[in-house]
RNA sequence: GCAGCGUUCGUCUAGGGGUUAGGACACCGCUCUUUCACAGCGGUAACACGGGUUCAAUUCCCGUACGCUGUACCA
């Protein structure tokens, strides 16, 4: 039989980082194997419910490069595959069950079961529904039940669960599980208003888009005894299961937004390469089974298995996930990343746009920053005419920037003003496009005047671009060209 | 509280009855160098604890501790 996955977010909010995760692993299970995998909605909860939360899901998962094979944006077999539109067959289930004995009407109110609660708490007992102390009905043909559904009194339908039965299981991370009937709650099916919980439907839905391995966070193995039960009530053939582990934060919670941005667009927005994100966050829990870290989707495809998911959570470690990124960037084709980058450059409104020059550029400052759009802001000066000045920089590029106290010292420098003056003269086009000549007239124009050629080039530095570092200064010079160092010279000793 | 799950360097992890317990990120040092990086080299750093089984346990079993998740008419 072909696999058949499913990730099913809830549309309450953005995308989360440990759901792209779960949805990254649906999605490898499924290519590895040669499945399918399926997107569905589930928005039972119309309480919950986010404005255009399912957009900006779909959005994030396609920005990751995750692709569904049948979805609510893509249809297929099996639709529709948002929940809501499928409301109608949850309740056909549901009464089913009711009918044939595996579920009960129940017409506790909230405040008849915050009372039982309490009881149990004061008694020290685990809180669960008490079948025998609540004014429920077991069977359907029963004359207090028909009469208080006659008179529309408000009612869920409860799951019986066999207390004298264990309900066996089997993990393909965690393995055999068995727990014990008496310690599984009566799930409440359908709700008041007569909508399914997400039990019912999941396992509703599971079954009917014929879902063969159900992968998902690891919040979900407490409730799956009770998913197995109804499989079993509906005399259907339960899919395997796979709980992943949970992505945590530094204090090993689960992770939230308490803690820092878990949002996938929060990473898009950062300037996070999709590649990179997926790649990281694949091996948050599962590793390939070698000391290689670096693989593209398609790649982690051809690798991916679930018997190398981790049982134990990871803390997430936004450090390891920068070098990763920069790992990417570096990896990653000049033209490429000039094309990237160019709508930064478009918006900072610079001038020298050329993609070759653009690609040049990126090509020689990528080894010294995360994301691609530090660039466009640390290389600020090679995309102007003029040189920024120095109170215009912004303050996460002036890190390790000169001050226009720098400037001043450097103008009280005479030994410094001197070779700068020497090295003018001789400066053109040429030079600028010799590497030995560059060198060479610089180390003459320092050594003339008593300066080693470290205190000369690193002044010329700040001269050329206002900064106390950047990439090699002839490289810079090249990219810069004559015309713009030379201007910028004379502007500093005029 | 109850239930389930988990526990190898700070973090992600490999490994697995006999290993100098391996790699990566981070950190520290050195080298390179006109700066910052990159790179290269080197270093600090881990089997939660207690019993058992065994010639041998970090690895298997049982406890304990700690942590996490669940315990909703949320998903």
């Amino acid at each position: 039989m072909s696999v058949r996955v499913r990730f099913a977010p809830s549309p309450t909010g953005y995308l989360h980082i440990g759901s792209l995760r779960t949805a990254l692993y649906n999605y490898l299970y499924a290519k590895h194997n040669g499945g399918t995998c399926i997107l569905r909605v589930e928005d039972t909860d119309r309480t919950r419910l986010v404005e255009g939360a399912i957009e900006e899901q779909i959005e994030s998962l396609r920005w990751a490069g995750i692709v569904f094979d049948e979805g609510p944006h893509i249809g297929g077999d099996f639709g529709p595959y948002i929940q809501s539109e499928r409301f109608h067959l949850y309740n056909q289930y549901g009464m089913q069950l009711v009918e044939s004995g595996h579920a009960y009407y129940a017409f506790d109110t909230s405040e008849e079961l915050d009372a039982m609660r309490a009881r149990q708490q004061a008694a020290g007992i685990a809180p669960k529904y008490d079948r025998s102390s609540m004014r429920n009905q077991y069977t359907i043909g029963d004359d207090e039940t028909a009469n208080l559904l006659a008179v529309n009194a408000p009612h869920v339908i409860r799951l019986k669960v066999p207390l004298q039965t264990d309900v066996h299981f089997h993990d393909d991370v965690r393995g055999d599980m068995v727990v014990g009937g008496r310690e599984i709650d009566d799930q409440i099916l359908v709700k008041s208003d007569g909508f399914p919980t997400y039990h019912l439907a999941n396992v509703v839905d599971d079954h009917l888009m014929e879902i063969t391995h159900v992968i998902r966070g690891e919040e979900w193995l407490p409730s799956t005894p009770k998913h197995i039960l109804l499989y079993e009530a509906f005399g259907w053939k339960p899919p395997s299961f796979s709980h992943l582990p949970l992505l945590l934060n530094a204090d090993r919670s689960k992770m939230s937004k308490r803690h820092g941005d878990v949002m996938v667009q929060d990473f898009r927005a950062k300037g996070y390469f999709p590649q990179a994100l997926v790649n990281y966050v694949s091996l948050c829990g599962w590793n390939p089974g070698s000391d290689r870290e670096i693989y593209s989707l398609s790649e982690l495809v051809d690798v991916f298995t679930l018997e190398r998911v981790n049982k134990a959570g990871a803390v997430f470690d936004y450090k390891k996930l920068d070098w990763m990124n920069g790992e990417y960037l570096k990896a990653m084709d000049p033209k490429d990343l000039a094309a990237e980058l160019m709508p930064e450059l478009s918006y900072a409104g610079y001038t020298y746009t050329e993609p070759s020059f653009v690609a040049n550029v990126a090509e020689l400052l990528r080894e010294r920053v995360t994301f691609l759009k530090d660039i466009a802001v640390f290389g600020d000066y090679l995309f102007t005419d003029g040189i920024p000045a120095l109170s215009e920089l912004t303050e996460e590029a002036s890190k390790p920037l000169g001050s226009s106290e720098t400037l001043g010292l450097l103008r009280a420098n005479d030994a410094f003003m001197t070779a700068l003056r020497a090295f003018r003269a001789d400066f053109n086009d040429d030079v600028a496009n010799d590497h030995d000549g560059f060198k060479a007239l610089a180390q003459a124009s320092a050594e003339a005047n008593g300066l080693k050629l470290g205190a000369f080039m690193k002044p010329l530095r700040l001269v050329l671009t206002h900064r106390d570092v950047g990439a090699d200064l002839f490289r810079t010079v090249q990219l810069l060209g004559a015309k713009r160092c030379i201007t910028r010279i004379d502007g500093f000793l005029s």
